[in-house]
DNA sequence: CATGAATGAGCATTCATTCAT
DNA sequence: AATGAATGAATGCTCATTCAT
């Protein structure tokens, strides 16, 4: 019946409005320190309307990290191109997560902020990865499966992927924590996609080659 | 008069176990959910005595940053031997800013998490650098100081220093936020140094030159 | 016409469901903890569909004590067949009223544990019954008027109808209150018919005759 | 130290007026109706000082009910003055028992409307006895073991203690039910106590010598 | 100086009730 | 008639902070 399915639409956008409002609300104040209210009226509902579509302040977070968590993760499943360089190849998924970022950077701001006990995911199945940094360890971990498919020994400089993996989220939270906050908002932060590859591969006193760039765009 | 000399003394010491107390209380719990209680118990006081010592639960924290960014700065002000090279003068601040997190690793983790308004300086100069990541920031602004007086274009491979800083920063805290909460904990991040290091200058891929490693320390 | 008949019908009949479901919901939670919403879903309806046949959930609580009441009260009209001995009409309308609390045991438990302030009777008449045993003194009263239709002074030992009229009651309460959360479920209450009436006519210490018992019944 | 004596003896007086204000609140209201502060305005605190003292609200319940069955039981363990009969020494307990009453009579209104999972006993040894009626069943327990010692199997006409018990407790109950919420209040309630035990011991057709009366007093 | 006690402000959550569909 | 959604009004409880002792 097209009436049970236009209200599951409606419900989805209400729960998609919701969590935006509290994206907003938790970047500006905080996790704790942002209140239901202010949740609430963000999203243009009162506090006790918001019970409607959760069930606690709790889950209304689980439900904003399982959105952003699903966006990161679903960029690693888009098909490559063929014939790509390892360099290429990369250049693609790093442009793909900073537009994510770019889209998303107080909620990303917000996952760098949260403690262990403020997560608690619907599918709570790996509780080793529950830590303040659980965002970033989800990053590493996914990343260095990727790195392990997509990347020769060589390409790492020998390095262990995990290790490779770890640096490369390392250098994306570090920028991204100066342009989540930079006032007024930097420029995009796709824009920086060329720096963050020369770096990544090449280091500061990078290869004349790499540095010369945007050929791998 | 001695009496008061060593009455400062005792305040300067309470105020230091205090300090620490919130230290481990923060970190356990975060610095909005760990209760005046909880710092008080590990302190050895009640909470109405931390009054006597700080104006507030804000204060405290204040003094746990300065705390932390002094022993930062700190680092940057010992001599550096004469006639050292670029790699190994880094080398050397690397080491000391590493064995810094080794003894404050809680305290840095604490720093990562806090949020703008948590934070109200002593001396409120700086209000553009009330970021959420103020730490880091304020690290940034330092070591791009300290790369513009020991670092030759060409030792940055001609990046802008404040780019090489926020690069290295980066680096740190992305290792850091692993090792902090790494269960059992993981090996000194001294060890590391090295690593950082030739990520920093070299990249992923690397110069064979230096992952042949260690003639630096 | 008979579409207005047949509608009134269905109305009283929800009315009634609705009433059956509150009397179970109630009696489980408690009136005050017990939600619309427990009482609805026990109904098999929603929450706000109760507000078509009730007012508010006072409402439905007074809809409550006015069918038990109404049940309690008509055992008293019921004809007494003539010729009985006051100990036998006794018996007959002890056997009736207990036969009314095994139907409704928990609604009676439900009506002992009710507050002044909880019940709202539709035509609140009689203000001094609003007391927290208003189901009590109902039933004291009631029964006070039957003892001075039905007993001499002699068969109530020369006492006041209202003392008796409340040592009945009080009787009937004590034991009923057992029997109501005995678990697993006390046999039926009309069973004590004659012990019930052995210890209002002759006490504890009793007259031989009378419990020898069951010549009444 | 007599500080500390006088600081023990403050919060015991303390939690003590925190519990009659809680007696008057939850009689005037109804445990679940009351508020924290209700209970503190009637104590002359704000709603938060009242959990220095307790920790919850059911904790402050607890406490009422343990002070209540405390001097329930006590008035068992009081000496009974040597070579009395049965009538006589049950005459005394019950005048006892009325004393208390009169005293708590809210208090014993208000813990006839308790349901199961309202009270938390600090030490849950009885589970059998949370039902709504805990109060009314412990009464019964006690008195029966009451019986079983200073009441012989003629005493009681050949019943069973229990059912003795509970038949005592019912016109305790039944009658007082009615003097807690009389308007004005009833004349105190010991009056009563010649008119219960004549009625516990030979019924409403009553025994001529018992109801000559008054000479067990 | 240390602290037990007191408190105002606030918060997540619940629930009876209303109303548009 | 039935209901999903929305909400105002509470409510128990917490906590940073104050202050008399």
């Amino acid at each position: 019946m097209p009436t049970t399915q236009r209200r599951k639409r409606a419900i989805a956008r209400t729960r998609e409005d919701i969590l935006e409002a509290a994206a907003r609300a938790f970047s500006r104040r905080g996790y704790h320190s942002a209140t239901m209210r202010d949740i609430a009226r963000e999203a243009g509902y009162t506090a006790a309307s918001l019970y409607t579509y959760f069930k606690s302040k709790q889950e209304i977070l689980g439900g904003l990290v399982a959105l952003v968590t699903q966006e990161f993760l679903v960029k690693f499943d888009e098909a490559l191109p063929a014939g790509m360089s390892f360099r290429q190849k990369l250049s693609l998924l790093v442009q793909r997560q900073l537009a994510n970022a770019d889209r998303r950077r107080d909620l990303y701001a917000l996952l760098m902020t949260l403690r262990p006990g403020d997560v608690c995911l619907p599918r709570p199945r790996d509780r080793k990865r529950q830590s303040p940094f659980w965002h970033m360890e989800m990053q590493v971990v996914r990343f260095t499966e990727w790195l392990r498919e997509n990347a020769t020994t060589d390409d790492l400089g020998g390095h262990d992927p995990e290790v490779a993996a770890r640096f490369m989220v390392a250098i994306g939270h570090g920028f991204l924590s100066y342009w989540v906050f930079a006032r007024p908002a930097a420029e995009p932060v796709t824009r920086q996609a060329s720096l963050i590859l020369d770096l990544f591969l090449d280091g500061i006193r990078g290869a004349k080659v790499a540095r010369t760039g945007g050929h791998d765009a």
